[in-house]
DNA sequence: CTGCGTGCAAAAACTTTGCAACAAT
DNA sequence: ATTGTTGCAAAGTTTTTGCACGCAG
């Protein structure tokens, strides 16, 4: 699933305008780590950004993505994920659906799915406790179809 | 919503089980750290249940703290959480009906929840996939009414 | 006795931050 | 020019670990 040309001009625009509204600066690195880590698709790490950066640009440093991807999150157009190992992971949050995800407990493979039934059904929740959402997240814990097969063979 | 004497005692068993099958031995420590753990109602970082502990026993480590909740986590009494501030939060897992949560990004009330409808429905988008839930969390993040009112009135 | 558990301090893992040089507007 | 940004290294947080001693079984 690509991000479109179209979708990445939106995304520009947004990223554009968040920065405009607080006089932020557009920087040679900054465009260089949202262009490559648009390009990734999946859950990355500050340090596997890094790691596709620098194949780019060796000079930059970890703590100039650490403090993009933030900027990524606080704009939008990054959601942070806290999968269970000790460590932030990011992902696109446009050109896509709202998803959630299922996480194998043994390969670490994630799979996205979306349920607008449940969505509906965790806004109800919300509405009924006077609650007003923002975002969420569910994640399902367990075992994948491959590892469920591995564990009855006893691997 | 305290713990009944008869669930307490589920959660000796279930526990002395679970270290006898792995040679584990009952200490004072961790039986203090249990037991005032399962004591407390919400949702602890290790370093609040230290702090508790340490009323009752100031020699103990927070080492001992850590490893004893890491326990609990692995044999299913407790779970951890991440609800986004950067530390690992336990909550008792016994005497408990399974609940999700709702969390005030303003100001971090957490009220749980339960619905049998929408596990219903993870279940069935997790059969879907092949996969076998063992666990899972849901999580809605947003501002609580007293929050929604403050935000209202700019302050 | 045997070996797991504990306390302590050191280290690890991840993330943030102060500062001087640098670059964008 | 002015102000935000970067790289670097230092420091902050949270959690883990090595080791010598102690205690449970």
């Amino acid at each position: 699933m690509t991000v479109s040309s179209a979708q990445r001009e939106e995304l520009g625009k947004t990223l554009e305008r968040y920065m405009a509204e607080r006089g932020l600066k557009s920087t040679r690195q900054r465009t260089l780590i949202v262009e490559l880590f648009f390009d990734m698709h999946g859950h990355f790490s500050v340090e596997e950004v890094w790691a596709r950066v620098r194949q780019d640009d060796p000079r930059v440093s970890v703590a100039t993505v650490y403090r993009t991807m933030k900027l990524l999150s606080d704009s939008g157009l990054a959601h942070a994920n806290n999968f269970g190992d000790g460590q932030t992971r990011y992902e696109a949050a446009v050109g896509r659906e709202h998803h959630d995800h299922l996480i194998c407990t043994r390969c670490a493979t994630i799979i996205e799915f979306e349920n607008d039934q449940i969505e509906r059904m965790q806004d109800g929740v919300a509405r009924r406790h006077g609650f007003k959402v923002t975002s969420h997240k569910m994640e399902l814990y367990g075992l994948c179809k491959a590892c469920q097969k591995l564990a009855e063979q006893g691997a």
